[in-house]
DNA sequence: CTAGTGGGTTGCAAAATGCAACTATGATGT
DNA sequence: ACATCATAGTTGCATTTTGCAACCCACTAG
């Protein structure tokens, strides 16, 4: 078997990049992981075009990632905030901020679970083994190829 | 204390996106992981332009994250493939997918656990209790804020 | 000698982005 | 009353990136 026979057109990976893949849309998620909601604050922090950060925030907004909500009548006034869609994207920040402070020398910030209080960076596990898992670990199986009972 | 304090300019997400944050080069890499390695097959499956995955290709080797070996003398052709740095890139597209199949009605792969044979989708979690970890369980802190033998 | 394959490069048009200025609504200071 | 400041955008135009088709180069096959 090829594994290059996955589907391309009905790419999960594709479809995520179609919403969070745009350029600054990340780092405008990553302001937003950091608490940062209004507008003015995420231009600053993230250095990019006003224009541009109206558009990705309809963008956010549209796809149900952020939603808008009034901070302040006269004059009204929005912010942006993750919904639970946006919050799930979390992982996928988390991860690029790993791979980052692994191989680029950029700095992650440090994360204490709550609820056993380690002071660590989560990492991806096996939810049957809870065995660490990286990318040798895992294969790609066909559907039809799988006991029907599994 | 405002979470927002945390630094931009050396951030460890914002340097990792500097890498693999251009358009399209997530989706080369989606096809790096189904173990696509050559040039006109990348071209077909992402759909993108020669030109642009000429360039991308340039930029991810220039960072090490693919290497171009030559399999092939006279005419010397050469393939891409992952370095160990871009293997660890494997969270970051398999959290894409996760998001993608749980929120876009995508297709995720299905994957097996090499080790203990179970075919489930990895998650985050804590390296201390292995518990499963989302955005909420986390907590941001300043390391000048821990117990200096933590 | 001609066509085909793999892996690109080139030039030009189209789209996305960057930048500065401008709008809109109100609060605040003098 | 008037000017200034603050937030949250929008607009127009210049600059960059992309998309697309055509072309190039090294070889192989017929």
């Amino acid at each position: 078997m090829l594994k290059s026979d996955w589907t391309r057109d009905n790419c999960a990976v594709g479809n995520t990049l179609a919403v969070i893949g745009e350029r600054w849309t990340l780092l405008v998620l990553r302001e937003s992981f950091l608490g940062v909601r209004r507008f003015e604050q995420l231009q600053r922090y993230t250095g990019m075009a006003r224009n541009i950060l109206s558009d990705r925030l309809n963008t956010l907004v549209a796809h149900g990632v952020l939603e808008r909500e009034l901070y302040q009548e006269r004059p009204q006034r929005y912010e942006y905030r993750l919904t639970d869609k946006g919050l799930d994207l979390y992982p996928v920040l988390l991860t690029l901020m790993d791979w980052g402070s692994k191989h680029l020398a950029g700095e992650a910030m440090t994360l204490q679970h709550k609820h056993c209080g380690a002071v660590a960076m989560p990492h991806l596990a096996c939810p049957e083994c809870g065995e660490r898992v990286v990318a040798r670990d895992m294969r790609a199986v066909r559907d039809e190829a799988l006991p029907k009972s599994a």
